[in-house]
DNA sequence: TCGGGTATGATCGTCTACGGTATTCCATCT
DNA sequence: AGATGGAATACCGTAGACGATCATACCCGA
């Protein structure tokens, strides 16, 4: 009963979508399919099912006959993906706090602790344990097309703070709200949960804000 | 400037889609790949990018090697459906009306007649034109994300509706519903709106709920 | 010099054909 | 009965070809 088997498609829509995440594909630019498909050693089928779905994640989007394009960030696009975190990611994250089983909760402590400990290195890894974190608070609801949401969001918020939020400072304070959160997370203080990760996302956002204002 | 250009693969992927809403595709049945082909007369190529993304949006799943299911309805799955369109449409509604331009507002008044004169057509041909009114309401907010979240919510719900919600009755009830609905956005109250989609999504709620529970 | 039309090249979208491989199912054997 | 083995089926991926379309550079005429 493992999970191991998987397609190739499905191993390259991770690939590809890590290499919008870290730049590697930039802002506005074309995928050349044949040259991405030889790079990656594969034939265009599955290269061309990960980029349908990279589409329908919103990091692609296809114009007709001239191919998929990176999906440009905007300061709006910005806006949206927080609101609607802070609409659905609180309430799942609290409620998954209070069903969580045991194994739920080391699971979500080891992703605490990996973030914990990739604090220090380059941003782009700290981005990934931080997406695991926040997905391990939601993960048992068992609500697969939630988790599945806040992971699309999350991957969808990561591409601005890899982009804009190498300043430090907020590491040290998204630590200290990481580490309240998750306490209130373990003890199933479903209002506490709520309450906190509502601001964490919000100032998170203030951030991200701060720096779109300025630069350019 | 026309935006009729649509690869193969896009127009593929919504008439699968109807196929699954209808039921004409069943719930835990397997997609056979090379017989759907022919019988939509394309090759393979387009048909499996549309199936990725069917398998994106919740309505397929893949198991590795052994092909495309239609997803199987749950009672779980409804009450996540449902909680997630109350955490995002109301307010995304609201947002919408207050900020639709004239053209907004005639395309939205055109959905709400066209659900109007199909009410006594077959349920499918209902379930669009509603799916397509919920969408009016909510698209001139242009935020791309929302808008097209609400559409895959209102998709996969609409499954549900379909297969559980022949008996008459509700359409009397959501119709009401819906005009009041419609003239609190087009007087562009926000509250009026957010408060009366919330129940609306509720009573639609109740109803599946109801029938869920009784048969099988 | 400049604008418009045209040729050209690159890339996409799709098709066809083929082979490897995983899964399923059934028959056979112990 | 249960295990083994093999055939059938369908999926997964490769390779190559071709027309369609878009972008660019060029050319020509005013």
């Amino acid at each position: 009963m493992s999970i191991v088997v998987r397609t190739l498609s499905d191993r390259v829509f991770e690939v590809v979508r890590e290499q919008i995440l870290k730049g590697r594909l930039r802002n506005g630019e074309p995928i050349r399919q044949d040259a991405l498909a030889t790079e990656l050693g594969i034939s265009k089928i599955p290269l061309r099912e990960a980029l349908a779905r990279l589409e329908q994640e919103g990091l692609l989007i296809n114009h007709p006959n001239r191919g998929y394009y990176v999906q440009a960030m905007s300061r709006e696009q910005v806006d949206e993906i927080y609101a609607l975190r802070l609409s659905i990611e609180p309430q799942a994250a609290a409620y998954a706090s209070s069903v969580a089983t045991d194994d739920d909760r080391a699971v979500a402590m080891r992703a605490f602790g990996a973030l914990d400990t990739a604090a220090h290195s380059n941003l782009a890894d700290v981005a990934v344990r931080n997406r695991e974190f926040h997905i391990a608070l939601v993960e048992p609801g068992r609500r697969p097309l939630t988790t599945q949401l806040v992971e699309r969001l999350e991957v969808l918020a990561e591409r601005y703070v890899i982009a804009h939020l190498e300043p430090a400072g907020r590491d040290a304070r998204a630590h200290i709200e990481h580490q309240a959160l998750f306490n209130a997370w373990l003890e199933r203080d479903k209002r506490k949960v709520e309450k906190l990760l509502k601001e964490h996302i919000q100032g998170t956002l203030k951030d991200l804000r701060a720096q779109l204002k300025a630069p350019d």
